[in-house]
RNA sequence: GGAGAGAUGGCAGAGUGGUCUAUUGCGGCGGUCUUGAAAACCGUUGACCUUCACGGGUCCGGGGGUUCGAAUCCCUCUCUCUCCGCCA
């Protein structure tokens, strides 16, 4: 959530940046700028209030002790008279920084001045592309049917035990998920990221850190009865270990890598979208995060775009990197990268990774700060990026791989998979 | 699942109704001494809201209550630990 002393200071500031998401604020930063004003003033008021019962009651234990019980009676009266009157008042302030809060949390996030103009995916810019377009023939398949040709991933046995979406990975296919685990894992760590390995399922305060509550439920999976939810991304745990945090300046910045599977409910999704590995319920993915001094986050940025990019490149695979416009960004983001890889036979650009910098709207948040050796407390900046997503890159390492023969897995993944071609 | 104990500042750990403005230690920071460091000694030490400022207020796991006054008493929820049981 953005910070209130922003829209103080600056509203119209935030009003022309948000049109760039093609998000309308005046009317709502107006009426959060008067119940800011309003809950103030009722602040002052009972601060002082509370102030004069304190000195009463403090008065009151002195004439106790002196003896003179009788004098205190009045005093007395009086107090409680004043101990009404707050709670009264506090009603009312919890009521209106209720209200304004419930506001606050729907104003998105400004979008970085470099970021372009536009309405839908159509008006990304593309900012760097890499690799040839391989030419696998007129009788190349898509990946759902080299699935079922090689034997290496079942569908049909994932809908009788548990649903659509939910795959069996075998042989092969079981082996080729553990090393691109494995690999990215590994790459992340040389990059001198940290890996951990977070829960599954998470609590419904972690979920509200990440912004997954209260409006994006329908998208999760719950476990009502335990108060849990499966997690849809690793961002969720990894990120929730830093909720209420005070770092020292020189513990910055943090770099975790983590590996989960994420599970995704994907309701309305529909059509050629969701074929195969497309868009799955369950899925793999390895997830950097980092958290960042405010005036490093874009340098990170880039050095996390950089090393998505290097994964991409030494699994061979052409690619591109699209620069998210205004009204394609999610609601969190100040600026995002989006990796799409070329998926020959389905003929499309498939999105396989996003990395963004949501400055310090998560970590408002989440309370997520850091200490100058002044002693002065600022907002982290937190970012992620997946690095990568398995499905997709699977999707395409079958496609643009495939042969006569069979299909040929990247010399960097060998080490990890054991075999060099699938047959 | 059963029984018991507990939750206090970065950490450890006192405090059972009124100078709590939360003792003390460790750690951190600053200083004295030193060529430098260690040791010793001295000082300092959290978060949040509000105010131009002085200042005021809130916070002892969360919520509620009793009282003029609550870290302290009561209710409730959550979590943690110990022992037993079950178990990869």
């Amino acid at each position: 959530m953005l910070q209130v002393n922003l829209l103080r200071e600056n509203p119209q500031l935030v009003i022309d940046r948000l049109k760039v998401k093609n998000f309308r604020a005046e009317e709502l930063v107006e009426k959060i700028l008067s119940l800011d004003e309003v809950r103030r003033s009722t602040q002052t008021k009972m601060d002082e209030t509370l102030a004069e019962a304190n000195r009463i009651a403090k008065s009151v234990g002195q004439m106790y002790k002196e003896g003179k019980a009788s004098e205190a009676e009045h005093l007395k009266e009086q107090s409680a008279m004043l101990k009404t009157k707050t709670r009264d008042m506090n009603e009312d302030l919890d009521r209106i920084t209720r209200e304004m809060n419930d506001l606050v949390v729907q104003l998105p996030n400004l979008p970085h001045v470099s970021v372009p103009v536009g309405r839908s995916a159509e008006d990304n810019e593309i900012v760097f592309s890499h690799g040839q377009i391989p030419d696998v023939g007129e009788q190349a398949l898509p990946h759902w049917d080299l699935i079922k040709k090689y034997n290496i991933i079942d569908f049909d046995l994932g809908n009788k035990v548990t649903g659509a979406g939910f795959p069996f990975y075998r042989g092969k296919g079981a082996r080729l998920q553990r090393a691109l685990i494995n690999f990215f894992l590994n790459e992340g760590i040389s990059a001198g990221y940290l890996e951990y390995q977070p829960p599954l399922l998470v609590n419904e305060a972690s979920a509200y850190g990440t912004g997954q509550l209260p409006d994006k439920e329908g998208q999760m999976y719950g476990v009502p009865v335990d108060g849990f939810y499966l997690i849809p991304t690793a961002e969720v745990p990894i990120t929730n270990i830093y909720r209420d945090v005070i770092f020292r300046e020189e513990d910055l910045p943090v770099k975790n890598v983590a590996y989960s599977n994420c599970f995704r409910r994907e309701a309305g999704s529909w059509g050629a979208d969701v074929r195969g590995l497309n868009r799955l319920h369950q899925f793999d993915k390895v997830e950097i995060v980092q958290i960042r001094k405010q005036e490093e986050s874009y340098q990170a940025l880039e050095e996390m775009r950089d090393h998505v990019s290097s994964l991409i490149q030494k699994l061979e695979l052409p690619f591109r990197i699209v620069k998210l416009c205004g009204g394609d960004m999610s609601f969190t983001s100040a600026l995002t990268y989006d990796f799409e890889v070329f998926s020959a036979a389905q003929k499309r650009w498939l999105e396989v990774s996003s990395v963004s910098n949501f400055e310090s709207f998560q970590a408002n948040r989440m309370k997520l700060r850091y200490k100058t050796k002044e002693g002065k407390n600022f907002l982290a900046h937190t970012l992620n990026g997946s690095a990568l997503a398995l499905p997709r890159i699977v999707a395409a390492l079958l496609e643009n791989n495939q042969t006569g023969k069979g299909i040929t897995i990247p010399k960097a993944l060998v080490g990890y998979t054991g075999f060099e071609i699938i047959d």
